[in-house]
DNA sequence: TGTACATCAGTGAACGCGCGTTCACTGATGTAC
DNA sequence: TGTACATCAGTGAACGCGCGTTCACTGATGTAC
């Protein structure tokens, strides 16, 4: 066998991080894969024996999230419920509506920096990002997912989180981005309380 | 005074709504000055004698959603603080996060559709996005935004609207679509209801 | 009343540019003998 | 142990295309006399 073994699969990683954080700080359409590319130590060229087109780079960016920084997110929500309960879904939401969240770009949640870009994307990057919701979701409902009261009090709080930051984020030097941000931190703790 | 007086402004209001529409539908990105001006009657050399830039055009398109079909917040919100109550907020959560306004597409409200490509725009859109955003609150908050509970309930309030919207509008044909729409609309209606 | 003129919204060809994608080629690697 | 070879990840030039923006020109309009 020619080449170590893990050799392409370490390239594509190094791809699939780069577009991560680039589609996180400028959005699809505005990432070229020379930009993608260049940042993973590559030329243009040997994109497409990776991916075969750049939106499928786009589902494998936003999977990599619950891969990397939302490991938790899946590690509780699918690997081990027995760990899940309202400590963790309340510490989800402090991280989650923190300032240090907001003050993030590259690494943050690709739920809140590429929406309308999934939205006008194909099927397989729409599932990628309903993926990411569902294990949010699960954790908001602490696992009990099948509980239709737990299930939609971990959705509103999902949508809490997610407006929340999106809003503060939008008008980034406003007088009100702090506010919108806190406001929907303390509606979101109410939220995750009530289940205790 | 050579062609009708208002004959520019009109050609300009639809320019205005045509992009206001395809913004709506397709992202900033993706539609092209020839495509507004196609739709409004017009050929693409026009557009320069009407707005500066394409970005000028995209500020004007988000504020052009308050003296539209946005109308009714500019009025309650800044001209006839009398009609604020309790009972406008409810009707807004109702209509904001109804299954109609969820199907629209060219008509939607901006805060959902326009949100990551507004916080990738220059500070004139943000502007205007923001101006939409406070007139929202100022109705959540019926009119008494310089109540801080008031206030910060509002801000929840229009962060559980728009997030709950974004969720559902971006996995459109999911299972949990109108989950997302129907939590995020009771947990809205509970929220005004406590200023009742 | 009729004609020449000034105004200016709109036209359409052209500009430089960067994009996503393709493909013939290169060269570093591990294997076979 | 050393050499020839097969593999294949990566290279870089090239493709067709559509974009935002510019600008010299057109022609419909209302005005002046």
């Amino acid at each position: 066998m020619p080449y170590p073994k893990d050799h392409k699969q370490r390239s594509r990683s190094r791809i699939v991080e780069a577009a991560r954080q680039l589609f996180n700080t400028h959005g699809f359409d505005r990432v070229s894969i020379d930009m993608v590319m260049e940042r993973a130590g590559l030329t243009r060229g040997a994109f497409y024996s990776h991916f075969a087109s750049k939106e499928a780079l786009f589902a494998a960016a936003v999977d990599s999230f619950l891969m990397g920084r939302g490991k938790e997110w899946r590690d509780w929500g699918g690997l081990d419920p027995n760990q899940l309960g309202p400590e963790m879904a309340r510490r989800m939401v402090e991280a989650y509506l923190s300032r240090e969240h907001l003050k993030e770009t590259e690494g943050q949640c690709p739920l809140i920096a590429l929406s309308t870009d999934v939205a006008r994307a194909g099927p397989e990057v729409r599932a990628s990002y309903e993926r990411l919701l569902a294990a949010m979701v699960h954790l908001f409902a602490a696992g009990q997912v099948d509980d239709p009261v737990r299930r939609e009090k971990a959705l509103a709080t999902a949508a809490m989180c997610v407006g929340g930051m999106i809003l503060a984020r939008t008008i980034p030097d406003s007088d009100i981005t702090e506010a919108v941000r806190e406001a929907a931190l303390r509606a979101a703790r109410d939220m995750v309380a009530d289940a205790i």
